[in-house]
DNA sequence: TCGCTCTTTGACATCGGTTCTCACCAGGCC
DNA sequence: GGCCTGGTGAGAACCGATGTCAAAGAGCGA
């Protein structure tokens, strides 16, 4: 995180509980888990600190189709995009070689500027399919 | 809009409104539209009739990124993508011909199933670009 | 045209996620 | 330790969206 920011335990708290996933969660989702674990963390902290780490480019940020929220440590803060199952939020970060180009060129063609994409793939993983068989 | 649903003036505004644009608009947006113009229709209406548009395919949602749905009547009820002027909410119907299976081959490759896919471009457009740097 | 029925409407309450408020707390520093 | 200043958190406020339910009206058969 941040260094001109005060390294508080709270901040620690939240920032550790999303390194230890490689899933998608939602503030209270963080929120609920820091509190089990006995890291009680209020919840407005919880959002600012997600706000702060997601301004600084050190988490990734993407919205459900009903607006929530959800956040996720990735391994790299390059450009990429994510696979992420919609039913536990396990993402793996995937690369579009080609899309890179067709939305620069497509957007520029249009007269359009300033172009930025959102490309998100989302399915259900392994694990969540054999579950739901079993069940 | 459906014909097993009745057709009300209501609902007849409000898919009019849609009818008359081709910028995405946000619920709210259009009620105020329609109230501004006399067609005066409850919020829960718009909201209501837009929830039926698009669960037919007759509209398409998209959410900006602090998860405000936008809705748009597009000339193609076939998959396709948008661009979209992140100022006027103006946009144009695109395809990814080559994302397409790109994003069908990437979600297997994982092991996941189900895929779908959310690509979206955001750009300004010439004319925001222009009234931006006139004013 | 006249009723009847059953869907739809809309003012209002409610909900859920997120942000704001502000008095209190605690890092960083000397 | 003591100061200063940024951080915290319980609760209120906010905002888009949905639920409630009595009143309104579209469709239809008589
Ligand atoms: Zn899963
Ligand atoms: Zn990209
Ligand atoms: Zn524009
Ligand atoms: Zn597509």
């Amino acid at each position: 995180m941040n260094q001109q920011l005060r390294m508080t335990k709270q901040r620690a708290a939240v920032a550790g509980a999303l390194d230890a996933t490689d899933e998608f969660r939602s503030a209270q989702q963080l929120h609920e888990q820091l509190r089990d674990r006995g890291d009680a963390v209020g919840l407005a902290t919880v959002y600012r600190t997600l706000q702060a780490l997601a301004a600084g480019g050190e988490v990734d940020v993407l919205r459900t189709d009903d607006g929530e929220a959800l956040y996720r440590r990735c391994a790299r803060t390059e450009h990429h995009h994510h696979l992420v199952c919609r039913s536990c939020g396990r993402a793996v970060e995937i690369d579009g070689p080609t899309v890179e180009s067709w939305a620069a060129s497509v957007g520029a063609s249009q007269g359009f500027t300033e172009i930025e994409h959102t490309v998100e793939l989302w399915g259900t993983c392994a694990d969540c399919r054999a579950s739901a068989t079993a069940g």
